[in-house]
DNA sequence: GTTGAAAGACACCATCC
DNA sequence: GGATGGTGTCTTTCAAC
């Protein structure tokens, strides 16, 4: 699907605001309604737009943790590790990535015991390395070319 | 703020969609709507739920390469370095972790050469390693408990 | 926290440009 | 491709409980 500039201006209101109507939308971009409605349904048929969801305060939800881990699989336990990984909950990704370590994975958690826990749980089959996460620099929050 | 169980099921709820009305979120949970409306403007007036988006696939919008980043900072121009991260489009976050590398950041781009760029304009003042994304491990959407 | 009512906003469709 | 107008539905919000 080709791309024009009406469509990465949904995209970046969307980004912004999830909630938006479609006429909110519309109004917003100088377009009506009914077009601005079409152009969504296209993008989430071609699964541009993947899925609609909100940001959280994962401190104040009870996980104040936050950890990156290089994860190096042990003995070609590739899936067995995939396997484990795609059912662990507070999983905000991982990655298969190039160079010397295999994964690189980030999960929320309670407490800095959880992440001994985790990293225990996963040496049966990948070794790791941690980075704990002290803060964050805010980032604008995407596209607009 | 305390939470219970009814706000994390929102809040779960939201994570999986968040056009969702206060009606609907008011069925699925058997409740009655300004139920879950008051509900909702407290978890968003603690800042618990920090914003509603959507989620995209960058590479269908331009951006098929990602690239991860551990940043060490030379000669403590940490302010240079996040004064220049903070205005960087299509930063997925930047996080100051402990270890041996200062910042690890996540960032989409249109191509390989793109990276190469990057690098090259953040090295007057840090050094950094460069992990190209291949692929992902699905993950579950969030919390439950 | 629930219910019920009222007002308003909404999405959708058909039609037309 | 996009705009307009009408219809019926759904929404939120408020008051009373």
């Amino acid at each position: 699907m080709k791309l024009d500039d009406l469509d990465l201006k949904i995209i970046d209101e969307l980004m912004k605001n999830s909630r938006l109507s479609m006429r909110e939308l519309a109004r917003l971009l100088n377009r009506s309604a009914p077009a601005i409605s079409e152009r969504i349904k296209q993008l989430e048929s071609f699964g541009i737009i993947k899925g609609y969801t909100i940001q959280i305060d994962y401190g104040k939800v009870g996980y104040p943790v936050c950890c990156l881990f290089e994860v190096t699989i042990k003995g070609g336990q590739y899936d067995t590790f995939k396997k484990y990984v795609s059912n662990l909950p507070q999983v905000e990704f991982c990655h298969r990535i190039a160079g010397s370590a295999c994964f690189v994975l980030k999960r929320y958690f309670h407490s800095l015991s959880d992440v001994e826990q985790f990293i225990d749980e996963v040496s049966p089959f990948a070794t790791t390395v941690t980075h704990v996460v002290f803060s964050s620099v805010e980032t604008k929050p995407f596209i607009s070319l």
